[in-house]
DNA sequence: CATCCTTTGAAGCGT
DNA sequence: ACGCTTCAAAGGATG
């Protein structure tokens, strides 16, 4: 598999991860993702953070910390950023990080729920997840936050890092809230309602701790009854469901537990949803995979009849009487829902399938402890998910979109591309790659690491130099999409990819090009290509077609 | 209103 | 085993 030279292990403690993730964030923060983009915003995002920081935060990591917060004109920001810099005051003035200061960004520790060692529920600070948070007012992986780690577990676990986080203080919790498409704080959503429906009955009631998954958004009122915080962690033998926010104390608990709030938590689990599929959890936790009806209806219109669970009404099928339960979401899902917020912050960007294509490309450049964060969360979103649903298979959803994409890869011709992609923003992009890090080269071989531990190795690579840099990029859609993953997913051993990747590759990526045209004119750089990119072997495909804008271009 | 677009990864399906 | 297809999220754009 896939060596992460650090290797291993698992013992390695706290200090090495430490560093070395702290020199990531010292690398990132100077280097990529700021260069440009943070300037213009940079006035705004002093002055909204920077009380916050001024503690330890050196210069450098100030740059980071601070974002510019686009959006000032949310009320909502505003408070969030309140909270946030209180958060991260208290984070400095805890000693959350140990180092005395966590450049650019700020990791938010995630229980690592699933990790097998962990069999106590005790969440031990080795075992953590982080998530990186460059900047703060994003949409914060609620998750995250949470977890109090109050419990004294000795580093023998994961060697993620060490970091010590005092009880009183929960780094995240002002973070969370801010994900302003959910929630406003002041007015909880209505979803958020501190009770939770019983299907049949109809009669509110109000989830245990425990049985909630970190997908649901803890309603306050729960949260606030919250035993222990990590106390429902444990659900089952070493099955553990993220985390959701364990113990927080913030004010506005509902801001805490805001869905979005966690890159895991996927905002569209929410707790109304919750019907108890026949198979439910032993956990009894309503998985937010399922879909219900009326807060969210699929494109497709498959609804979940989990409205129907509760009135039972004629259904034209049974099947769709079940609810639509939604296929656990992969490493790179849980990425963008965590990052997305962030990009969008940042430049004007609106579109998607822009705003896609850059984290994308944010993705390659993760490290390879980075991206097996999120492989390590994938993989356990699905075993949870495997849990709550056992007879669940994705084929069940198979063929319910009725879009089709009709393949692209011929039909598209060259008018089209022409007419459509093509956004500028490519200038801005290369200077954005100088920057990286990964020693190794492909960050995802680690596909999902077996264990955390693993994953973590080593911390990237400082150099960046490489002759991706050189390379210009071009990418702009690739040409044909699919199968790109084997690499990532085999990682054949341990460089092998290295091969493909190395020397081209997949550095070079061109702007972003949608087909239709999007407005990039405030992309930023950063956004784009973050330090290092890994090369995988689609990105072999980048190369292959260097300039076109096109995006798919037929084979 | 439905679908497209775009990304990566997982899983299904077909050969 | 290999390759292709579908779906997962998201939201503006398009038909």
């Amino acid at each position: 598999m896939p060596q992460l030279n650090g290797g291993g292990g698992d013992e390695l403690g706290a200090n090495d991860e430490m560093i070395s993730f702290k020199d990531e964030g010292e690398q990132e923060d100077k280097i990529s993702e700021n260069v440009s983009a943070e300037r213009d915003l940079d006035d705004v995002k002093s002055s909204l953070v920077n009380e916050s920081e001024n503690n330890s935060s050196s210069s450098d990591s100030e740059q980071t910390e601070r974002r510019p917060q686009p959006r000032p004109d949310h009320e909502s920001y505003e408070k969030a950023r309140e909270y946030f810099a209180e958060a991260l005051r208290r984070q400095q003035d805890g000693g959350f990080f140990k180092s005395p200061h966590y450049p650019g960004y700020p990791f938010l520790m995630i229980p690592d729920l699933s990790s097998p060692y962990l069999s106590n529920g005790a969440l031990s600070p080795s075992a953590r997840t982080y998530l990186h948070m460059k900047w703060p007012l994003l949409d914060v992986p609620g998750t995250a936050a949470l977890k109090d780690s109050r419990s004294p577990t000795p580093g023998h676990l994961s060697n993620k890092v060490p970091v010590v986080q005092h009880a009183h203080m929960h780094p995240l919790t002002p973070l969370i809230t801010y994900s302003n498409e959910h929630f406003s704080p002041g007015t909880p959503p209505s979803h958020l309602s501190p009770e939770i429906l019983d299907p049949k009955t109809g009669i509110p009631r109000t989830p245990h701790p425990s049985e909630l998954s970190p997908y649901y958004p803890l309603s306050p009122g729960a949260m606030g009854q919250i035993p222990h915080p990590l106390g429902w962690l444990v659900p089952q033998q070493g099955q553990h469901m993220y985390p959701i926010t364990g113990g927080f104390r913030h004010p506005y608990p509902a801001l805490a537990m805001n869905a979005s709030m966690s890159s895991l938590v996927s905002s569209r689990f929410s707790p109304h949803i919750v019907h108890h599929p026949h198979g439910l959890h032993q956990t009894g936790i309503p998985h937010p995979a399922i879909v219900s009806p009326a807060i969210k209806q699929e494109p497709n219109g498959e609804l979940s009849p989990a409205a129907q669970a509760k009135s039972p009404g004629p259904n034209k099928k049974e099947d769709e009487r079940k609810p639509h339960i939604k296929k656990p979401l992969n490493a790179f899902m849980l990425y963008m829902k965590e990052m997305r917020a962030k990009v969008v912050a940042e430049c004007t960007l609106k579109e998607s399938a822009a705003i896609n294509q850059i984290l994308g490309r944010r993705w390659h450049s993760l490290s390879r402890e980075e991206q097996a964060k999120y492989y390590e969360l994938a993989r356990k979103e699905r075993q949870l998910h495997s849990q709550l649903y056992p007879g669940w298979s994705a084929r069940d959803n198979y063929g319910k979109r009725k879009k089709r994409k009709r393949d692209n890869k011929t039909d598209s011709t060259a008018e089209d591309f022409s007419m459509r992609n093509k956004k500028p923003c490519m200038q801005y992009l290369p200077q954005e790659k100088m920057i990286d890090s990964p020693g190794s080269s492909h960050g995802s071989m680690l596909d999902s690491p077996a264990t955390p531990s693993a994953a973590l190795a080593s911390p990237a690579a400082p150099a960046p130099t490489h002759s991706e840099q050189a390379q210009p990029l071009s990418l702009t859609t690739k040409p044909d999409r699919q199968h790109h993953y084997p690499v990532l997913a085999k990682p054949p051993s341990s460089s092998s990819s290295s091969s493909s990747s190395s020397s081209s590759s997949g550095s070079q990526l061109t702007p972003p090009l949608l087909s239709r045209p999007l407005p990039f004119s405030s992309l930023h750089a950063s956004l784009l290509s973050p330090p290092s990119p890994y090369h995988h072997s689609h990105h072999a495909l980048y190369q292959s077609q260097p300039l076109s804008l096109v995006t798919k271009s037929a084979d």
